[in-house]
DNA sequence: ACCTGAACACCGTTCAAGT
DNA sequence: ACCTGAACACCGTTCAAGT
């Protein structure tokens, strides 16, 4: 029975379950309280076994932030395809959305202690150009970093305002249609008066 | 000789010691490099030592966000006496500057694993009525949290996308008026169009 | 190939003891 | 009153050894 338990860390999704838990105590304590023994512990496996999977915590924080930008670019990429009346509002709602939903990752995501040995895996727009959907559209690529040509910077400055409890939400307020309208409005108005 | 050099910290300076190397520390290392044996060995002194001065590592981190918001706030109060032209511009030239000369600083200051015991210390706008400059007239006290009265929310957004990297300032560029114009101009429409 | 046990050099924190 | 030395319970990481 023992070893029916035991069985599937011994076929290889070690590495699958050690992030999942990694990422349910990331939420829950914040990336300081997410040590490699405790969560080898969480997983009932011993504290040496996660070395087998990953560099070390650094690492794993990587390997955490990776699956962050899958989740959250599978997320953005998903609303073009449902057609919404104003795709803007709709991709700046889900990118907020995701940042409250999932703060501790979202903000490895874009810790500055990130590594970023896989780096174009750890950005936001999306570098590949194999995806033509809307994103490639709105999102402009790396190199070309002006001000103007940062649409979501906007929409990520809200998401950190949000985070930080730098705008508050009022007890009973709609968070959900706040956001929206807050979203549609700087949108909007970034490419055609805001220098942002 | 070596009682001249240990004479200091006998005499009552050890916590200011203490809080000077931290900074250092933080700014060059980040607040995870920020280790208290580190700390105490920096400044000559057991590692003991410093939990006469701080009841811990969490209460010194607190005690440094402090200071920063002590010497954020002096920056940002000591612009209405110049009298500048333009003085939102110029408060929030100030703010986001102060953000990337104190990166790590202004990071620990809006840190969500603050303890912040000394509440109103670990605040801004300071929400002491004492100091009737123009600052009272633009900062709105923390109850009152609706968006539309949070003119700073903006510059803060800025100050993050800044030091997040996700605005970046592109080689050769004149940064102070880079970020000066788009203080101004974000500052200009943030209550007249902006719901934010 | 994948995991364990024991070890190493560290932490933060506490506490008796020194001056 | 302020600091030291030694100790405690932890870390992250390594490495021989097990299966």
């Amino acid at each position: 029975m023992s070893t029916s338990i035991n069985a599937p860390y011994h076929h290889g999704n070690l590495r699958r379950a050690l992030l999942e838990a990694a990422l349910i105590i990331l939420e829950r304590e914040g990336e300081a309280g997410l040590g490699l023994r405790d969560l080898a512990r969480a997983v009932g496996v011993s504290a040496a076994a996660p070395y087998r999977h990953f560099d070390g915590r650094a690492a794993l924080l990587e390997a955490l932030a990776v699956t962050g930008f899958q989740r959250f670019t599978a997320a953005m990429e998903a609303i073009p395809l449902a057609n919404p009346p104003d795709l803007m509002a709709a991709m700046g709602k889900t990118y907020v959305l995701f940042a409250l939903d999932n703060a501790n990752l979202f903000r490895l995501m874009f810790s500055p202690q990130l590594k970023r040995t896989a780096a174009p895996a750890c950005a936001w727009p999306p570098t590949r150009r194999s995806k033509p959907c809307a994103i490639s559209a709105v999102a402009t690529p790396r190199p070309a970093a002006s001000p103007r040509s940062r649409p979501w910077a906007r929409v990520h400055g809200l998401a950190v305002l949000l985070l930080d409890g730098q705008i508050a939400i009022r007890a009973g307020e709609d968070t959900e249609a706040l956001i929206a309208e807050i979203v549609r409005t700087s949108l909007r108005l970034a490419p055609a008066i805001l220098p942002v």
